[in-house]
DNA sequence: ATAAATTTTTAGACAAATCTAAATTATAAT
DNA sequence: ATTATAATTTAGATTTGTCTAAAAATTTAT
């Protein structure tokens, strides 16, 4: 049903050096991407069910690509037991995460883009195959260790840059204080609402009250905005007490 | 056998504008690409098994494609009688040129790319679907007419700049000048290679003798390098007359 | 502990883009 | 004008990634 696994040696780049190179289609790097990011940080185990949900695909189907996955020894999966990725399927999601920040630094230091216009377009870059692309693009943007929305870009080997203990403001009680450091979620949806609340990276945002029937919160944004957040907003904003 | 042609309205670069956008596959694109490339300046009648040749593939497949985009209106073809691109399929040919010009300078202007090594990557980013992307990318680069190896780069209108009227390095006469203006084919070897002979953009080189049996010519490059330039490397060679 | 509900997988089908082999059409050569 | 050669198309198969419907396994609730 499945083709065997295998490797290739392939020129990349065009330059003179050969590597061992894993061939993976647009689709597969974007399985590990999605296990990667619904299991961070700590690398939970994941149902069939969220990545469909997550894809917006059947659940079927991602049954098959899932045996397909751990064929290729790129995650650990048995029939109804949820997925894992290995070790060289984590590898490969930290690098396709990579190179999406990367590319979102580069659309909005580089490009002017607002940070709610870059995801689309960065899903898209972040599968072109050329490592000597990236590491360029690494320099030009100055080794960057946080992308437009404060998200951690890790480095050439794959470590994320040690950050500041971040707290949700989901989690923050009354009368505490944070700084934004980062949005945990890139859709242009939620990133053009906080730009309308003027809720960036940098702002203070105070907790007045929360609201135990929705989990709602009212806040006050650097010092002079009183705004109501959802629940689904609040748990997407992390920063530093202040 | 193919689906019908079809028009969908979509939110292009998550902007709030929606425009008529003709749905094609990476490969649809490639296809008008080569038909377009084949055909300049002139628009002439390709062949399928032109395409095949450059694609590296089978002609049978060409003819399924072609029959396939002749339903979209996107060529002109009937059985057996060669293929030409419609005003539609021009349009979007020269759109996917002036991406991958695009690209190939920026990869050189702003990441140090050698000349050699944009080639394979801009086939990758010349699809990549954004027009606010290749819009500030084109000011980003200063609207730059001529890619790294002098091709002319179409402006947003699918305008190509006018050029100074080049002659083909192969079509001089003996004692003839010309100095380097373009390069008709960003393979990495054929560009590897000149950069080995010192042949570059701006460049002077004088044709010396003409050998009538292959159709070799032995020139002088930047008035001191003589080199014999084998026919297949000289026609891909235009400048103006010095 | 069993039944009900939910999740996951299998089976079978489909569209896109390719292939090979065979048939058809066009072109060139005598 | 007929034949040989070359180019092109058709027919049927394959791979990838998806689907729907049905079956199987797991989880939840009583």
């Amino acid at each position: 049903m499945f083709t065997p696994l295998f490797y290739v040696y392939l020129l990349n780049d065009t330059q003179d050096i050969f590597y061992r190179f894993k061939m993976l289609s647009y689709t597969e790097e974007n399985y590990l991407k999605i296990i990667f990011s619904l299991s961070y940080p700590n690398s939970l185990e994941i149902t069939t069910n969220d990545i469909a949900k997550k894809l917006e695909i059947n659940p079927a189907s991602v049954s098959d690509m899932l045996k397909k996955l751990n064929q290729k020894k790129l995650i650990d999966y048995a029939k109804y037991q949820g997925v894992r990725l290995t070790n060289e399927g984590k590898k490969i999601a930290i690098e396709i995460v990579r190179k999406h920040r990367l590319w979102e630094t580069f659309l909005v230091d580089k490009l002017n883009f607002s940070w709610d216009e870059v995801h689309d377009v960065a899903e898209q870059l972040e599968h072109i195959q050329s490592s000597l692309l990236i590491e360029r693009l690494y320099k030009f943007l100055d080794c960057p260790k946080f992308d437009p929305h404060g998200e951690p870009i890790p480095d050439e080997h794959g470590e994320f840059p040690v950050t500041e203990n971040l707290i949700c403001l989901n989690s923050c009680k009354n009368q505490q204080k944070i700084q934004v450091k980062s949005i945990t979620d890139d859709s242009s949806a939620l990133l053009q609402y906080l730009s309308k609340i003027s809720v960036s990276i940098g702002v203070s945002i105070e907790i007045c009250d929360k609201n135990s029937y929705d989990n709602s919160i009212d806040v006050i944004i650097n010092e002079n905005k009183n705004v109501t957040l959802s629940k689904e907003i609040s748990e997407k904003i992390y920063g530093v007490l202040l």
